[in-house]
DNA sequence: GCCGTTTTCGGCCCGACTGTTTTCAGTCG
């Protein structure tokens, strides 16, 4: 069973709890646990089986004993008896905004109700103000957010949402009443999509702030305008919010602003443990109310005795403890990126050439690229067979000559076929210096074969990495069936390095998976699987992926010069390269 | 239900907003 799945199951634990009116208390302890065993870097049946479950921080005796009786058999009885009590349908209720489970509950005793269809209805017919705690108001909230929900937009990909709010910052930091300025929210946090886009701003004067955002040209609508926020939807139709603090509280409005959630708990609580309270309006001292820290957000986590930490590790996935021991990993920096090792060309489906992706790699200040255009199989692509491909290659050695130092890598992006054999015969690839090896055909085969499938491609010792692991894409598609933890397994047993793709519809290998690889001592390369020269600047989107799984330098292949990346792909092989 | 740099019991993040209320409950982020 996996992560999510028994996460999911503690969740509609809490959801039930919650709507029998328990202790918020007992609710929460179910949610930590759930929010911990979805961000666990290993499967949880794993742990379950080595007897670990309870060294999972905030799963006790008695959670762990639920876990273990739903991953022994199956069911649980406890959630069972919890159905029987409680209406599950009630749960429906709750994603409605504004509904919680105190209201939802009334609604249910007094009327029965236990979908979203019914509580429009009643909701229409005027049946909802009649019950107690709700009159005229609520009455049309509710009705106004199951509409919403009804046409509610899908999550904003990170590769929106950042160029997005970049341009709205450059605009804003030419008003004179803005001192700092910066993103905020699950978009700082480099999250792969977020749903909306959190802005923050200090200032002398905030109403003025928030009054010229709201003016600003790419604005559509103004959903809300005060002196301290401002919320628009915009041409694009995101939604982006603007906070305006002043400047001795930006920095702790900006940890605060950042999240996520379970992040500023837990550093709450550390607060707490020291004697003092923290807030978005700073750090104080609970006795006095001194203010110890506000003005930066590195003041902040120094004065609970934690080094500041990157954004990209707050999602108490074990960074506060991290910081607590002084044991943070030094995140790999996009700087450090060397080079690309899946591009595309006009040679199959990209739009640019060799030269001009060559040349925009060296512009961007890289030693090399692996030019990958697509095998054969993939017709839509224009795969190329292996006599376009020799053509292709001799044009490689023609430009590297002349780009020289700069070094182009013959490489393809070869289709694992359905039954696990690569596109190409290996006297083919093994001419070739960077094989990459992918599916794009047969997702509808089981999670056995497909995982099968993959594993005898790794025994093909021309292969030096797997693509996109999962297939997915973002909001559109789930990818095949695959398990990740016997891949990575195999990949870290075989040498065969694993891509997180940059492309922002795919970010695959995901943040939690790309943890489980380093732990599993699997190499990774970021790359930008780039059809044009403009798409190369994908890179940061994956960068972003890396550092969410904890990647330091050492663990990303192309951070390596290109003659040591040139003695890794041949040590990978067991012989050696033309040079 | 979980947990321990005052605790094996008694705490558990913080502030804002809204609406229904006469001082607060519910919900959200």
């Amino acid at each position: 069973m996996r992560n999510a799945e028994v996460a999911d199951f503690l969740d509609e634990i809490a959801d039930l709890l919650e709507l029998k009116g328990e202790s918020r208390y007992r609710v929460g302890a179910y949610r930590t646990a759930a929010a911990r065993i979805q961000n666990l870097p290993e499967s949880v049946e794993d742990v379950w089986a080595s007897g670990r479950l309870q060294e999972i921080p905030g799963v006790g005796e008695s959670i762990a004993a639920k876990v273990g009786e739903l991953l022994q058999t199956g069911r649980s009885t406890y959630l069972e008896s919890l159905r029987r009590e409680v209406s599950p349908g009630l749960r429906e209720l709750l994603r409605v905004p504004g509904l919680g489970p105190a209201r939802a509950q009334t609604i249910h005793r007094y009327l029965g109700i236990q979908t979203i269809q019914e509580l429009a209805e009643a909701a229409r017919q005027h049946r909802l103000r009649e019950l107690p705690g709700i009159r005229e108001k609520t009455e049309e909230k509710i009705l106004r957010e199951v509409e919403r929900l009804q046409q509610r937009t899908r999550r904003i990909l990170l590769g929106v949402a950042l160029p997005a709010a970049e341009e709205v910052v450059q605009l804003m930091r030419r008003d004179p009443n803005v001192r700092r300025i910066a993103p905020a929210g699950s978009l700082r946090r480099m999250k792969e999509t977020v749903g909306d886009i959190d802005i923050l701003v200090s200032s002398e004067r905030p109403a003025e702030v928030t009054k010229a955002f709201a003016k600003l040209p790419i604005v559509k609508e103004i959903l809300g305008l005060g002196p301290t926020k401002a919320s628009v939807l915009t041409k694009d139709n995101l939604q982006m919010d603007l906070r305006a603090v002043k400047p001795d509280e930006y920095g702790a409005a900006l940890q605060y602003f950042t999240g996520n959630k379970e992040h500023n708990i837990a550093l709450r609580e550390i607060a707490i443990r020291h004697g003092y309270k923290l807030s978005e309006y700073g750090l104080f001292e609970e006795s006095t109310g001194r203010r110890l820290a506000g003005e930066d957000e590195a003041d902040v986590y120094r004065a609970l005795g934690l080094e500041w930490m990157p954004p990209e590790l707050r999602e108490n996935r074990g960074e506060l403890e991290a910081a607590l021991a002084g044991r943070l990993p030094k995140l790999v920096k996009l700087e450090d990126i060397r080079g690309d090792l899946q591009a595309h060309t006009k040679w199959s489906d990209g739009t640019a050439t060799q030269e001009e992706m060559a040349k925009a790699c060296r512009d961007m200040g890289y030693e090399y690229v692996a030019i990958t255009d697509h095998s054969p199989s993939l017709g839509v692509a224009r795969g190329l067979s292996p006599e376009r491909l020799g053509e292709k290659l001799r044009e490689v050695d023609e430009l590297n000559a002349r780009l020289a130092p700069f070094r182009i890598l013959k490489g393809a992006e070869v289709d694992i076929r359905a039954d696990g054999t690569l596109d190409y015969p290996d006297e083919v690839l093994s001419q070739l210096e960077v094989v990459v090896a992918s599916i794009h055909s047969g997702f509808e085969q089981g999670r056995e074969r497909i995982t099968e499938r993959i594993l005898r491609a790794f025994k093909n010792p021309n292969v030096d990495m797997l693509a996109h692991p999962t297939g997915r894409l973002l909001d559109r598609r789930a990818g095949y069936d695959v398990d990740l933890e016997t891949v990575l397994r195999a990949a870290a047993a075989t040498g065969v390095a694993v891509e997180i793709n940059a492309s922002p519809e795919r970010l695959d290998l995901n943040d939690v998976w790309t943890l489980r690889a380093k732990e599993l001592g699997v190499t990774i390369c970021v790359n930008t699987d780039a059809h044009s020269p403009g798409q190369l600047g994908f890179m940061r989107y994956g960068v972003g992926v890396a550092r969410r799984g904890w990647l330091e330098k050492k663990d990303v292949l192309n951070t390596l010069p290109l003659q040591q990346l040139l003695e890794w792909l041949s040590r990978r092989r067991g012989r050696r390269r033309a040079a």
